[in-house]
Formats: C-alpha cells, sequence, structure tokens
DNA sequence: ATGGTAGAGCATCTA
C-alpha cells in the first residue's frame, strides 16, 4: 500500500504536474493540501480518469484539502467530527481506502508565537487528537497525512539558529505534535532515518532556498503501530519540486507491505 | 536595504 501526501499550493496552478505525478508514481492513496478551492471546483474528473476516487473539503479561497484513492473510498468526513469546536476552515477530511483510515490534514501555520494564529494552530491540534479518539481506533490501520507546519526535531531546519522564536520549531506546537503521536501514531519516516538531517520537504520559494538545500521537514505520514510495522519504503520526491511552476512542498511517498 | 517568490484576485492577504 503506497501512501502520499503532498501541499500543492493551489491544485488550479499544479494540476497538469500532478496528473503527470499520478500516473509516474501510481500511489493507492494520495493525500493533498491547499487545494485553495471550492468543492464544486474540484477537478473530480480529471482524478477519475486516472482511476482515482476523491473526496475534497474546500471554501475556495485558502486552505482546501482531499483524498485520492485507487483502493475504494468509503465514509468520507469533512472537518471535526460532532461535538468538536468546528473549524473556521477546511483543514481536515478523512475517508477509510482499502481498509485504512486515512486522513489529510493542513494545520495552521501559526505565523507568529505572539499572533492568534498561533493559539489557533495550538487548539487546532488538540481538537485533532480528538478528532482521532472519537472516530478513530490506534489498534487498527491509521494514517495520517500532510502538512504538519511543525519540524518534530531541530534537524528537520536547515538552520535551527535561523527559527529562534519562531513558529513551527516552538515547544508547544512540539508538545500538541507528541500528544498527536501518544496518540499511537509513528513518523515512518524518521523511524526510518533516525537522526539524519537534510531531508525536507518544504523550501521557502524566497530567497532560492530550494537550490541552497535550506529547507524544512513539515510533512509526514503518520501511521498506526499495526501499519508502521509493515513500513517498507519512505521518500521525498525532491525532483516533483524542479522544473517550472512547482509547488514550495515535496511529494511524501510511504509505503507499507500487504 | 525587515529583503525574497508564488498564488488568489485586483487591494492586499497568506505562506
Amino acid at each position: 500500500m503506497r501512501i502520499a501526501t503532498w501541499n500543492v499550493n493551489s491544485l488550479n496552478a499544479r494540476l497538469p504536474r500532478v496528473e503527470a505525478w499520478l500516473d509516474d508514481v501510481r500511489p493507492d492513496v494520495l493525500c493533498l493540501q491547499e487545494t485553495k478551492l471550492a468543492d464544486a471546483s474540484f477537478p473530480a474528473m480529471a482524478f477519475a480518469a486516472l482511476g482515482y476516487e476523491a473526496v475534497h473539503h474546500g471554501d475556495g479561497r485558502w486552505n482546501g484539502v482531499a483524498i485520492l484513492s485507487r483502493v475504494g473510498l468509503d465514509d468520507p468526513l469533512a472537518g471535526f467530527a460532532p461535538g468538536i469546536e468546528p473549524d473556521v476552515d477546511t483543514r481536515l477530511v478523512a475517508a477509510s481506502c482499502g481498509g485504512v483510515r486515512v486522513h489529510s490534514v493542513y494545520v495552521p501555520n501559526g505565523r507568529a508565537l505572539d499572533d492568534p494564529h498561533y493559539a489557533y494552530k495550538l487548539s487546532w491540534l488538540a481538537r485533532l487528537r480528538a478528532h482521532l479518539e472519537a472516530t478513530a481506533d490506534p489498534a487498527s490501520e491509521v494514517v495520517v497525512c500532510g502538512d504538519f507546519n511543525i519540524a518534530p526535531d531541530d534537524i528537520d531546519v536547515w538552520d535551527r539558529a535561523a527559527f529562534e522564536g519562531a513558529t513551527h520549531v516552538s515547544e508547544p506546537e512540539r508538545t500538541a505534535l507528541g500528544a498527536l503521536l501518544d496518540w499511537g501514531l509513528v513518523d515512518t519516516f524518521r523511524a526510518r532515518y533516525p537522526e539524519l538531517p537534510g531531508l525536507y520537504s518544504y523550501w521557502d520559494y524566497t530567497a532560492g532556498r530550494f537550490h541552497k538545500r535550506e529547507g524544512m521537514r513539515i510533512d509526514y505520514v503518520l501511521a498506526s503501530a499495526r501499519l508502521a510495522a509493515r513500513s517498507v519504503l519512505d521518500v521525498v520526491d525532491r525532483n516533483a519540486r524542479k522544473g517550472t511552476k512547482p509547488s514550495d512542498h515535496a511529494p511524501v511517498i510511504a509505503e507499507f507491505a500487504r
């Protein structure tokens, strides 16, 4: 089972690239973030032509998440479960694909430690944990994939000193991510490559950071123990960040033996 | 020199 996640930074701008990538990589499941589309504008037919069912949750201008699957797509759920304070944005969608409960998440950026958006980020992470508690079983096969906007460790950023006092590396958000993992999830990429720096999924468009290899590892596939035990591959597809009109994120691929 | 680029949409906002 090949599961991928990709923040495409506008699906409108990226559709030809995503289609070509799907045709090349043929993941069983692809989670998308930052489609920046309303549901009515989601190009479901383009993905159906490639053999993928899809569910999309978006409100048009910003955010927007989707799941594509060629191994079935059942019980879609947009946003947080009933009983949890609803999200003001469209940042979470879940579905069952080939026996795996899949979540595509776009965690709020936070902007700055003293910005209200940072409090929203922490609240959002707590609500995601509550959502998992309410709708999924950590003893079953679960993945939570997406752009977490958190570098889990200092080796997940190109220069820790450059992030002093900034979001993405602060203790409260790392603690919130830890609480998510404590529910029963494994960062399979870091489990495969412990202590190996320089493996990023995002590079700021500005200042030529991609070509200077100045990035951050903020996109990942979190897997429940039952799946993580069968983890056979973890890759960041840096090639998808090259050429004309790339996203500022590269796709992250995780594979699990059946 | 608080810079730089990309996307949405048409003035800025978001990242």
